[in-house]
DNA sequence: AATTCGGGGTG
DNA sequence: CACCCAGAATT
């Protein structure tokens, strides 16, 4: 009777093998793929490696404008490996994982000293660069050199979780194994840079997270999530949890001249590397605690509206205190720790997007002894 | 093997 | 608001 062609019904039932779907990729490649994007024009090892690094959990839209920045600045290798941390730190404000940025840095360094500024050519080379992972390290041969490499971005393993229906969540080990044999399996051996490039630009326009295109896909008739009727339920999410909250007192320290101090963080950890407001834990007075760490005293002039910062695994309370130098001049000998930062010539340098918005508010109030009768300013964003 | 980074986009 | 995004380092 309705019946389909039988090698068409056979062949959905096989779904796909991993070899089978360079073909179907590279030819929607070549009519849909992006061809345009700043770091593919040229791609050369270095402005891929810097790309690659900004992408990592970051989303192509928000990388661009950060990118373009970047590369202006720093053009090349040698000029990256020149210039100090905080102005690379600076060029990242907003961007976030500000590790990445150190590591960056610390690699840009590390190439000029012992290869001449010379881009690594070699997998395991490049994988030993601090902040690449075996991904990353793959991408940039692949996309800028044509070398064979399989990626596995997030792109990747939703293409490839629902084309074989592999289930589980991709942070357990055998989940991800199962994922890279996959896409070690499915990289050809020509046409690399293409193929890497085109199953991540169908998993960022097509194969979406949620809502996919599957009408539009060169992979549907043989996918096995979507012949299952669920093709958004493949990877599966990470098991969710509660977040815990945590609580802190940032001290905006005003001197006679409107500046205010800044501190710069450990540079590991917790917004490392970057320059913040002095923090008190919760409960210690504002004044003790600076003459104890700072040795001046200060003196409260009002205390700002609670803001609240969300991170993946806890959220943080912040309560800004605003307050002015009891005592002058102030004499902070540590001048590596410690900075003025005047808001009528602010410095080059990082800020984490909070600090950044905490600053933008109270410089906005010129005189310290009459602060400005909506004190509130700010807290609503 | 599980946790830890961060800010923004999105439904 | 909750989840996710061109992952890697750390413990």
């Amino acid at each position: 009777m309705d019946r389909r062609p039988a090698d068409s019904d056979s062949a959905a039932a096989r779904g796909w093998t991993p070899e089978e779907l360079a073909a179907p990729l590279l030819a929607w490649f070549d009519r849909h793929g992006r061809t345009d994007l700043p770091w593919q024009r040229p791609a050369t090892p270095y402005r891929v490696w810097v790309s690659e690094i900004m992408l990592q959990q970051t989303q192509v839209a928000v990388v661009i404008p950060y990118f373009d920045r970047f590369m202006a600045r720093f053009p090349t290798l040698a000029e990256l490996a020149a210039a100090p941390l905080d102005e690379v730190l600076h060029l990242w404000s907003g961007l976030g994982y500000y590790a990445r940025a150190r590591n960056l840095h610390r690699a840009a360094r590390w190439l000029r000293d012992e290869q001449g500024s010379a881009f690594p050519e070699d997998l395991d080379l490049v994988q030993a660069l601090p902040g690449v992972g075996r991904s990353t390290a793959g991408a940039i041969l692949s996309l800028a050199l044509g070398q064979r490499h399989p990626i596995l971005d997030g792109n990747v393993k939703r293409v490839l979780a629902r084309c074989f229906a592999v289930p589980g969540w991709p942070g357990r080990r055998p989940v991800l194994d199962r994922l890279w044999a996959l896409a070690e399996a499915g990289t050809p051996s020509r046409r690399v840079a293409a193929y890497n490039q085109g199953i991540m630009d169908l998993g960022a326009t097509v194969c979406t997270r949620s809502a996919p295109a599957c009408d539009l896909c060169p992979l549907a008739d043989r996918c096995r999530a979507r012949l299952l009727g669920q093709p958004t339920t493949f990877p599966m999410p990470k098991p969710r949890r509660s977040r815990p909250g945590r609580s802190c007192q940032l001290l905006v320290i005003r001197d006679p001249g409107g500046r205010i101090l800044l501190e710069r963080r450990p540079p590991i950890g917790l917004w490392g590397g970057l320059w913040s407001l002095p923090e008190a834990e919760p409960g210690v007075d504002p004044d003790l605690w600076c003459r104890t760490r700072l040795g001046v005293g200060i003196a409260l002039v009002e205390t700002g509206a609670t803001r609240y910062h969300d991170f993946s695994h806890f959220r943080l309370e912040i309560r800004p205190l605003l307050t002015v130098l009891r005592d002058e001049p102030a004499t902070l000998a540590d001048d590596d720790r410690y900075g003025w930062y005047d808001p009528l010539d602010p410095p080059r340098l990082g800020l984490a997007a909070p600090i950044a918005r905490i600053l933008a508010d109270w410089s906005a109030i010129r005189d310290p002894a009459e602060p400005s009768v909506d004190n509130e300013r700010g807290a609503h964003r």
